[in-house]
DNA sequence: TTCCTTGCAAACTTTTTGCAGCCTT
DNA sequence: AAGGCTGCAAAAAGTTTGCAAGGAA
């Protein structure tokens, strides 16, 4: 069972309908692993094929995977919220972003780092930590050339 | 020299002049620290105090403050932008947040728990970090206390 | 048949911008 | 005096909502 599978049985776990536009919207976000995109670059990108989606139902849509866990919200800074897949599997593995504050490039950073560290906080703040946002900011290896010359 | 002052020395050695709304603004942040608040909360506050102090000025000296690292904006994923005076003395050390998911309260952690993380990242990703935001989202214990009955 | 879901358009919210006049330097 | 800065209002950008029609269960 791949992950769309997965997310169309939360959905029908969830009372949600199978409907046209979730289909196209998991379709899509199950192609197009890690970019990361906007409600509206993804409506702008089904728009081609399948030009009576509304946006209204894009951004719906996502809210509903959101809260049942199908996709992910990135919040970057940059005032528009970003989506992905979320992992659907048991061992869910967390991972993190580096965002090129030259390029905006994205780039993701595989396992969970802050184990340990979630540990100690936990006992220092009396917090009970369910999940995390890491973000790093920097120049990647490209910027960062062209930054020496 | 208390941060409100070196706020003021960054403003002019950067050419930006020392009005009415950024004194009263800086003067603010620096009264209310830990309180995280967004733009319109700012404005608000304010507003009675300052009534011709326009929200539009507050929008554009909040974004010159984070230009010249004397503001942080902080992004909890809940559609605004919240705004808290920076570390600006010499020994720079890093926070990070813990947000109760239930109560929205906002906690601070003290200390730059990155360090080594950093280093190991940069290696192995090629990507030089300049800076990082982590949050922390889970129940505080008052919460998590409330949960459990 | 029921009622969830959709597309459209309008509304809302947050943030940005244009502009004429004012104030710091 | 010069040019940055302000307040106001309008505009822009991102997101949400109302509603009638359509479609899944």
């Amino acid at each position: 069972m791949d992950k769309k599978e997965i997310a169309f049985k939360i959905l029908s776990e969830n009372g949600l309908k199978y409907t046209e536009p979730r289909k196209i919207l998991i379709e899509f976000l199950s192609e197009d692993e890690n970019k990361h995109l906007t409600p509206e670059e993804i409506y702008d990108k089904l728009n081609p094929d399948y030009p009576n989606l509304g946006i209204a139902t894009v951004y719906r849509n996502l809210q509903n995977f959101e809260n049942l866990g199908i996709v992910q919200r990135l919040n970057l800074g940059d005032g528009v919220s970003r989506f992905e897949l979320a992992e659907l599997v048991e061992d869910v593995h967390q991972h993190h972003h580096l965002v090129c504050i030259n390029c905006d490039k994205l780039i993701e950073v595989k396992g969970d780092l802050l184990g340990e560290l979630e540990e100690k906080i936990e006992n220092l703040y009396d917090f009970k930590i369910i999940d995390h946002d890491l973000k790093f900011y920097g120049y990647c290896g490209e910027c960062e050339e062209k930054k020496d010359r």
